[in-house]
DNA sequence: CGCTTGATTGCACGATGTTGCACGGTTATA
DNA sequence: TATAACCGTGCAACATCGTGCAATCAAGCG
């Protein structure tokens, strides 16, 4: 560094709100280049360099020749939520398709764990599937051998699927044997709730068009709190959890006569 | 680098970034072309070769003469159908989506040209998209930026969408700018042409419920003849038609009123 | 005040990565 | 078969990177 005085400082930032800077940009336009940032920020490259060093170190961006770019894992969140955790959903969906019988229709939610169940399903068991998930559909579609009815409506792009009133209004309109609502929190003192308003008035439709419901939980949402109520646990008539549940948890269900299969150790 | 015309990294893409881009064109497309790579990115093809070669050692694509492919190993039986003749398509599509405009509503039927009409849309357009295909629902719910609403009911598994009572009755209660209903066959004479009987009147709902009816024929449904009438010429403004497309038949279109558009030639 | 400590920066230099071009072989197309 | 397009390789020029090092500055302490 040059002996002036003013020069580093004055007009450039400090090193921690440079980071900052540059995670904002990085944000903002997917990546940033070197040789820009160090015009930018009126520094020489190899600060920059190390900047960037620091926040690959961080998880916060990947570096490449020239610059960096976001990290991998921030590009596709949706369908890398879809592989998440696949293992564990799919022990959960063998133990929910056992309470299924040949023949039987379904009214399956949008959802991860709904998706696992739906490619557990048995091929040919003369089912018909109910769903609001455009993925879930397309799913049974290519398997071949289900009877699918789609549920219409405006697509919430957080869900995967319809909800709203002409969703309900379709909902309304059908009968099934059993029913799958995804779950967003169960408690056993206080039954079945959902993060969003619009959601929750859908899973509660789903319910009421179904003789039976099966609640498919993994072990978060076993604790977890939610503002809207969905249903009372008494229109629950079926809990699937994991095998690493805690008993307590399943007893209290239990005790509230909901039957609790309890999912195979999953790998 | 030589005398290179300016600096190489400066106005392009950084390497990786462009191997990364490169690889979403080719998922989006199934197959990608050096020379318009080359030209896309501002660099020479020899870059893009290298890029190639590097994407296909890890399995990314496979190197044909002239580009590269998606291998052949991530695509399912089904869904390498669904590419077939995607070169046409493509060429078919592009033409196609030339003709929406930012912020327009589109009605979208169920068919393998129709999704390729899905995929080559503009992101962050505005776009709201009507569609009775959980396919092609789904592939704009994953490349997010579009507002998209499902068609209920039955779905046909032969045709990946929905018909029937139910699907029209919810296509009448909507409204389109633009409406793209599959076609089985188009006549100059006799106008458009459906197949099965219920999947005429869905289509007959929807180009009703647009103001404006693009229909996109592939050669073979420029000659092909169909039971079902849908709707009489007077009802499709656009045509959009193969480069290879007879010039007697596209002139036989245009003397009715029918604006004709043909696709660049397709590879 | 003088000194030390730690953090940050710019620079030098060797190592590595990237690019375009030239050249010769290979492949598709007429 | 002839032609043009495409491919792979080697090469030289250039850009970027990592590391070590010294200079600078702020802060703490005797």
């Amino acid at each position: 560094m040059a002996k002036a005085t003013t020069a580093p400082l004055q007009s450039g930032a400090l090193p921690e709100e440079r980071q900052q800077r540059i995670l904002d940009r990085l944000r903002g336009d997917g990546r940033v280049v070197a040789a820009e940032l160090a015009q930018l920020f009126e520094v020489s490259e190899d600060s920059i360099r190390r900047d960037l060093r620091e926040l690959a170190a961080q998880g916060l961006c990947k570096r490449v020749y020239g610059g960096a770019l976001l990290p991998a894992a921030t590009l596709t969140p949706l369908k890398q939520r879809r592989m998440e955790h696949s293992a564990r959903k799919q022990a959960l969906a063998r133990k929910a398709v056992s309470l299924v019988q040949t023949g039987q229709t379904l009214l399956i939610d949008a959802g991860t764990t709904n998706a696992a169940i739906a490619a557990a399903l048995p091929r040919d068991a003369g089912l018909t599937v109910i769903t609001n998930a455009p993925h879930i559909a397309q799913l049974l579609l290519d398997r071949e051998g289900f009877e699918v009815l789609l549920i219409g409506g405006r697509v919430d792009p957080a869900i995967g699927g319809t909800i709203g009133a002409q969703a309900v209004e379709q909902v309304r309109r059908v009968r099934a044997d059993l029913c799958f609502p995804g779950a967003c929190a169960i408690d056993a003192a206080h039954g079945l709730w959902g993060f969003d308003g619009e959601e929750a008035l859908f899973k509660r439709a789903m319910i009421e068009a179904s003789d039976e419901t099966v609640v498919v939980a993994t072990d978060d949402k076993l604790e977890a709190v939610a503002l809207h109520q969905v249903a009372e646990l008494s229109r629950v008539q079926h809990l699937v959890v994991e095998h690493s549940a805690d008993r307590a948890t399943r007893s209290a269900f239990a005790a509230r006569g909901v039957a609790v299969h309890r999912a195979e150790a999953g790998q």
